[in-house]
DNA sequence: AGAACACGAC
């Protein structure tokens, strides 16, 4: 504290007017010592000093303390005024920045080519078009709506806040188009949801720089192109431009979603190569990856080298235990991280709860839903008694469950209703899953897998005649099922297999391969299961294509491909279904290889003839 | 004092 002081009394014998060692300041205290060193040096009053100390403190979140500074000043100029609204809006409270802004015209000053960059980022923080629409009149009022830093900053509102119409006009309006402009821009399309047209601006570009690539890198991962997302950074890499960590993190989190565990394992070595400073963004998404890839052991080993933990990274550990039906670990690293003295969020819980659901324990699954409110004063949530619905039901608990979901204090929505439905599933009870599926297809009569989810249940109820009724019905309505598919990763490429695919190049020698895998396991006792397979393909048709899932033709093409003893690693977009469930756990057996696989809801380990999920998933 | 980019769950 000492040695801080006397920096700052050097700095200001200096007379370094620039103060930028106001940046250097961590606590109140700090800020304290400076202030009285202004003051006693005359410099308060000078605008710049004053205004540097205020916005620090807003950006430190010391609000009352430059509120203090704020009165201490006579007539504020609009350089102070400035650095109010700057300073808010980024902060959970942008409706401030207006108010300053208001305030200072009050007074009687006129807004500056400064002022309205941080006005209009306040409206596009609080999510008001209307506020933007306001500012946006009050910039041509006051004639800076040819500032090109003013028109991008109104860019990024409109399409932030879903005007991508009024957000291309201004951009075509601009007469001296920079970088940011372009690349507000196609943020913009991006976050319009039209990842095409965003890229078509992309290529045209006459320059880019890092950010440029960020935006689209990740654009193209927000909306699930994970494979558009790793193509576009090879082609940075081939271009010789270095990326950065804010593009590592795109990649990473698309490698996670890709099941892509070589290609993450690649990037992760790019980052320590390049000396890139693993923060907790980057680290939280390295943690992530490894689990999402089935690498939880990695995942562990990059948590504990992170520079610091804080409730996200702790979070997305334990989820990814639950993912992997570890609810011991994760219950475990749930206490250390109490421990630690942080404070578990909304989210952690849902991570909790769902290990406890993928794991079995229901006791203390119930336990820690009560504890939520009771002891840690969390507000439950949805998701939250989504969890529950799910604990119960796997359990087998059905008629509990469902008195749950009727007696939540807040109306069920469609994925809570969908856990009780595919705990129906799991346990055959097609009394509970027919009230839990005519809610859903009314709740989402565009959602093709509660149609599909609920035929099958007919169908392995032996009740024809429902399913012919609901196959009518999705006729009738146009619902289509959307494709299923399945992912497998060998030297650094993802190969994709869809449903009854004959697009593989090497089609014919993975139908070879399955015939032949076939044979083996049907001597180990396979059957060939056609529940799953029931609702829209006709009796003869239904053992060709059942053996034509995406997850048989990826298992075919992996032990065709591979050798030795590592583990298969693949996956899904979809849940496991039955038939591939059966299969690969013999398959595991007859061939002695591990299989992983990821579905949409958690990994499978397969081993020995056995599955992880103990065959509840 | 300016404008554009990054992590988790469902």
């Amino acid at each position: 504290m000492c040695g801080f002081s006397n920096l700052v009394l050097r700095k200001l014998e200096l007379k370094n007017p620039k103060l930028s060692l106001l940046e250097s300041c961590t606590t109140l205290s700090h800020l304290k010592i400076i202030h009285a060193h202004l003051i006693r040096a005359h410099t308060i009053f000078d605008v710049f000093a004053a205004s540097c100390l205020i916005s620090i403190s807003i950006d430190k979140n010391l609000l009352d303390y430059a509120a203090q500074v704020f009165y201490q000043i006579q007539n504020p100029n609009i350089f102070i005024y400035n650095s109010f609204i700057r300073g808010f809006s980024g902060s959970k409270d942008p409706d401030k920045s207006f108010h300053f802004y208001v305030q200072s015209k009050r007074n009687g000053l006129v807004p500056d080519n400064l002022t309205y960059p941080f006005l209009v980022k306040a409206c596009t923080q609080k999510g008001s078009l209307d506020m933007g629409i306001q500012a946006h009149g009050q910039i041509i009022r006051h004639g800076f709506d040819n500032d090109v830093y003013v028109q991008n900053s109104l860019v990024t509102m409109y399409s932030s806040l879903g005007d991508i119409k009024s957000a291309s006009y201004i951009f075509r309006r601009i007469s001296c188009l920079d970088v940011v402009s372009w690349t507000s821009m196609v943020a913009g399309y991006i976050k319009s949801g039209d990842v095409t047209c965003a890229r078509k601006l992309f290529d045209k570009m006459p320059e880019k720089n890092l950010v440029t690539w960020s935006v689209m890198i990740s654009g193209y991962a927000k909306n699930s192109f994970f494979d558009k997302a790793i193509e576009l950074y090879f082609l940075l890499q081939s271009e010789g431009v270095q990326a950065n960590e804010t593009v590592m993190v795109s990649v990473i989190a698309s490698c996670a979603h890709l099941g892509a565990l070589e290609l993450g394992e690649r990037a992760h070595d790019y980052i320590l190569r390049n000396k890139m400073t693993v923060n907790l963004i980057l680290g939280t998404a390295l943690v992530d990856m490894y689990a999402r890839c089935g690498s939880i052991d990695k995942a562990i080993w990059v948590f504990d080298q992170l520079p610091g933990r804080d409730a996200l990274s702790w979070t997305t550990l334990i989820a990814g235990f639950a993912m992997h039906g570890y609810a011991k670990k994760a219950l475990e690293y749930f206490s250390r991280m109490e421990k630690a003295g942080l404070t578990p969020r909304e989210i952690t819980f849902t991570a909790v709860l769902s290990a406890c659901s993928h794991g079995g324990l229901v006791e203390r699954g119930l336990k820690l839903f009560e504890s939520m409110k009771r002891d840690y004063r969390i507000e439950r949530r949805l998701e939250h008694y989504g969890c529950m619905v799910d604990l119960l039901g796997r359990a087998g608990r059905l008629a509990e469950a469902e008195k749950f979901v009727n007696e939540m204090p807040m109306k069920p929505n469609a994925p809570i209703w969908g856990a009780l439905l595919g705990a129906c599933r799991i346990h055959k009870n097609s009394e509970i899953a027919e009230r839990a599926g005519k809610t859903l297809i009314e709740l989402k009569p565009e959602h093709s897998g509660y149609y599909v989810l609920l035929s099958n249940i007919y169908a392995r109820t032996n009740k024809w005649e429902n399913v012919e009724n609901i196959r009518q019905m999705m006729k009738e309505r146009g619902v289509v099922k959307p494709p299923g598919y399945t992912l497998f990763e060998m030297d650094g490429k993802v190969h994709k297999f869809t449903i009854g695919d004959k697009t593989h190049p090497e089609i014919q020698q993975i139908e070879r391969m399955w015939e032949e895998i076939l044979g083996k396991i049907r001597l180990a006792g396979y059957t060939g299961n056609n529940d799953d397979a029931l609702f829209d393909i006709d009796e003869e048709e239904k053992e060709s294509n059942i053996h034509r899932h995406s997850e048989k033709l990826a298992i075919a093409y992996a032990i065709m491909r591979t050798k030795g003893h590592d583990p298969i690693r693949i996956v899904k977009n979809m849940r496991v279904c039955e038939d591939c469930h059966t299969a690969t756990k013999l398959i595991s057996k007859v061939y002695e290889r591990e299989l992983i696989v990821r579905d949409r809801n958690r990994f499978h380990h397969f081993k020995g003839g056995a599955c992880s999920c103990m065959d509840y998933w």
